[in-house]
DNA sequence: CAGTGTGAAGCGCTTCACAGCT
DNA sequence: AGCTGTGAAGCGCTTCACACTG
């Protein structure tokens, strides 16, 4: 056991909570870390590695147990309790972003959307009235937000992060591209789909020259 | 100069890239890795070295040009002629992201969206007609798609993206929150937005316990 | 004997420190 | 004098190999 754990970790806890959840719908009850390497496109050693350091959770010459497995990792993701998330910018994207179901399905609960346009304010989405930004902060004093989606242009992303951290929000997924100041006390994450794009982009210009491979 | 760039390297040009940007709609003509560095969140020597890779850049004692700058991760990342994209999904996803400025300022352009479901065919998204999805091969086959995004639900995702597979496109940025199985010679990311939660909850997790900072 | 848990080796990225331009 | 470009050192993550266990 260890405490420590490595940041690289912890972004595959993700990948095998997703590979769990497939696993349960199957009516799998054990898997070993082959087969857990193998769907989270990793490797057994390396499953077994990350796991290592939060506890023993296998049992030898048999395997790890799905559900157990999947209530262990809730716990070190700190998603057994719900998670709740505001949403900031009603456009498309934070629309989309309200209904999306993969949310509620891991733990997270959109309580609220907010929006600066007038034309909006009031407005229904996904059964979520749209409420003006300024009241961010009485909607965080009445009840605990876990973490804040920034979903606005570009030029408001800052404005609107400085209003989120002023809130006493520690928890910022940015989506605007940009990459936004916060203070150290501030987790911040954010989501470059144009980043992602142009990594493409330069796998393609690299396979055309010559044939190369690469999986995400 | 060098020609195998590390990954990492390859996925903080895009930052670089933001980074100039900004520094060219104010006006600055020259800045210098410290510059750079700061604006981009890492540090002079990583930017230098990350340049270094691809030859050199800059003028001793001075700098680096923002415009030549620019031109030279265009051309590095593959984005100074424009790159086709495709949005299977017309959802509420794939719809924000038809309409996504970022895209055409970066030189990615949306040429079609596809759906499965009758009803949305034929409606207009973004000034683009829904075609259906089983025009895939046909359109892939008039024109060259660099790129095909995947916004459609996780149980459809895999299907979706043996289509695109089959229809010769050799990139894959995908939505569903599932890990799609492509042939070596495509290149496959996967946008994990549930992830970016878990990862923050993590963090909410350990910053409760005791006291620590965190950036992205 | 199948499969976990783990020290140790290996590897790639980051950081340092400084030589070399301008 | 100032800032780039870069070998070398440092560090963290991944992979290996195997002792250990049900």
């Amino acid at each position: 056991m260890n405490t420590g754990a490595p940041r690289a970790t912890i972004e595959r806890l993700c990948r095998y909570q997703q590979v769990l959840a497939q696993l349960e719908r199957e009516r799998v009850e054990t898997a070993s870390s082959a087969d857990i390497g193998r769907l989270a496109v990793t490797n057994a050693a390396q499953v077994r590695k990350d796991f290592s350091h939060f506890g023993d959770f296998g049992r030898r010459g048999v395997g790890y147990s799905v559900s157990e497995l999947r209530a262990r990792l809730r716990a070190i993701l700190g998603t057994e309790n719900e998670r709740t998330v505001v949403i900031i910018g009603a456009g498309n994207l934070g629309s989309a972003l309200a209904g999306y179901p993969g949310f509620e399905m891991r733990g997270f609960r959109v309580v609220a959307i907010f929006d600066n346009n007038p034309a909006k304010i009031g407005h229904w989405v996904e059964g979520l009235r749209i409420l003006p930004l300024s009241d961010l902060a009485t909607v965080a004093a009445e009840q605990r937000i876990d973490i804040a989606v920034i979903a606005v242009p570009e030029a408001a992303a800052q404005a609107v992060a400085d209003q989120v951290v002023e809130a006493g929000i520690k928890a910022i997924l940015n989506f605007a591209p940009v990459y936004i100041q916060v203070p150290a006390d501030v987790g911040a994450r954010t989501v470059g789909v144009t980043c992602q794009l142009e990594y493409l982009s330069y796998f393609l210009a690299q396979s055309q020259g010559s044939s190369e491979a690469e999986e995400s």
